[in-house]
DNA sequence: ATGAGAACTTTGAGTAGTCAAAGTATATTG
DNA sequence: CAATATACTTTGACTACTCAAAGTTCTCAT
């Protein structure tokens, strides 16, 4: 049985390798993306290659496993499920969840979440949009698309927010930035490094280039 | 931060204190109910002293703190809470349940179990027919007559089944022994260490006495 | 009161993780 | 091409547990 920190470990990966959309990611991404330092990383690396769960390739990066990507798609089944149980069923804000669910994900059971998944009606997003894997570990392709490669005078449907901070969250609801909605897209000003949105009939306002990037819109 | 072990010793002692009835629990029942060798006890033991979560009497037991009481029986909360959410809600089976929420009551915060025990209609007593303790960790004093303490004759309602085996419980649940339940007692043998029962229409059946002191009566 | 057995504690060693700081390789830039 | 900065790895030490086995103390029957 993995340990938890194994499961986050794994899950990390995943995470950016989806993102970047390339299954080998470099070690700084998983140091950064976990509270850890580098050299612990390093180690911890080793570590998980002579367990099987991914190739690790000194100074460039590792690549999961097909046993660990399985591993990995798990949690990100898990992790999403709860965090749609949390906002569904229990009544969370979703600026909230992503913390309570990363400690659950490791304690509940295949059975439990099984029971879950039918409780939840099978659902095939998260509150954020995102997809939720399969049992079987398959994953619908994402959207690559960002706000910030929108052009002035479209308009386009928002399809996630890739963002798990909790004040962002708040920002983005504040706005109606949620997945679903609706957006125009007023300019966009590559040298001022900023786009402005209109959502339903509220009044304009702006977005920076690293927070347009953070949301996904429908290809 | 109490680490999960902590939580779990203390939880321990809290149970062995109530079933007892006595705020002293000598070190063996702690090894006994926590998967971990005499020694290994007395280290965490003195650990746990040494940080205020109870007082070590060496050699005599163990008693907890106000703080240790505080946290073991918040631990209580959440482990009972979990069981009923995990039969009311997902409609597992209670014979199976405990290991679950085992996992999971390190894992639930404040702000989750508080949302749960709303969701759930703020319930009194878990499957097993055990109290839940309060948020403020007040607990509702529990029956100390078991059917072993039954006379020939009498007719009684079951309290709570206090074994958290599973095939104990499957047992139970076949024989139709679960909380509310009225039965009989047609004979009991002082000598030969058994009990004879019956439960509505069924056929009677007899309980040596290492069961029947499992099932606790309305006093 | 003594000797056996039970109950408990101590000791020494191991595992799975962690960090800070020093060391090494690679890429970039003058 | 050398100097430097960046990215990564190694090292040594620490925490929070764990066990097996040896040692100690207490209880209780003879």
């Amino acid at each position: 049985m993995p340990t938890s920190t194994v499961e986050n470990y794994l899950k990390q990966i995943l995470i950016v390798s989806l993102e970047t959309n390339c299954p080998e990611v470099p070690m700084g991404k998983v140091a950064q993306g976990l509270p850890v330092t580098s050299g612990t990383a390093t180690t911890m690396i080793k570590n998980l290659a002579e367990n099987g769960w991914l190739h690790y390739y000194p100074r460039r990066g590792v690549r999961l496993t097909r046993k660990g990507k399985a591993l990995a798609m798990n949690m990100l089944r898990r992790h999403r499920l709860l965090e749609t149980f949390l906002v569904e069923t229990l009544g969370l804000d979703w600026s909230e969840i992503h913390q309570e669910a990363e400690e659950l994900e490791h304690a509940i059971s295949e059975k439990v979440l099984e029971k879950l998944d039918e409780f939840l009606g099978r659902p095939r997003q998260d509150p954020h949009g995102h997809p939720i894997p399969t049992r079987g570990g398959v994953i619908r392709r994402t959207s690559t698309q960002s706000l910030l490669s929108c052009k002035a005078g479209s308009k386009v449907t928002i399809e996630s927010i890739t963002d798990q901070e909790s004040d962002f969250l708040k920002f983005a609801r504040k706005k109606q930035l949620f997945p679903g909605q609706v957006v125009s897209v007023l300019t966009h000003e590559k040298l001022a490094d900023a786009i402005t949105l209109q959502v339903g009939g509220a009044a304009p306002f702006s977005l920076g280039s690293r927070s347009s990037e953070k949301i996904l819109v429908q290809a």
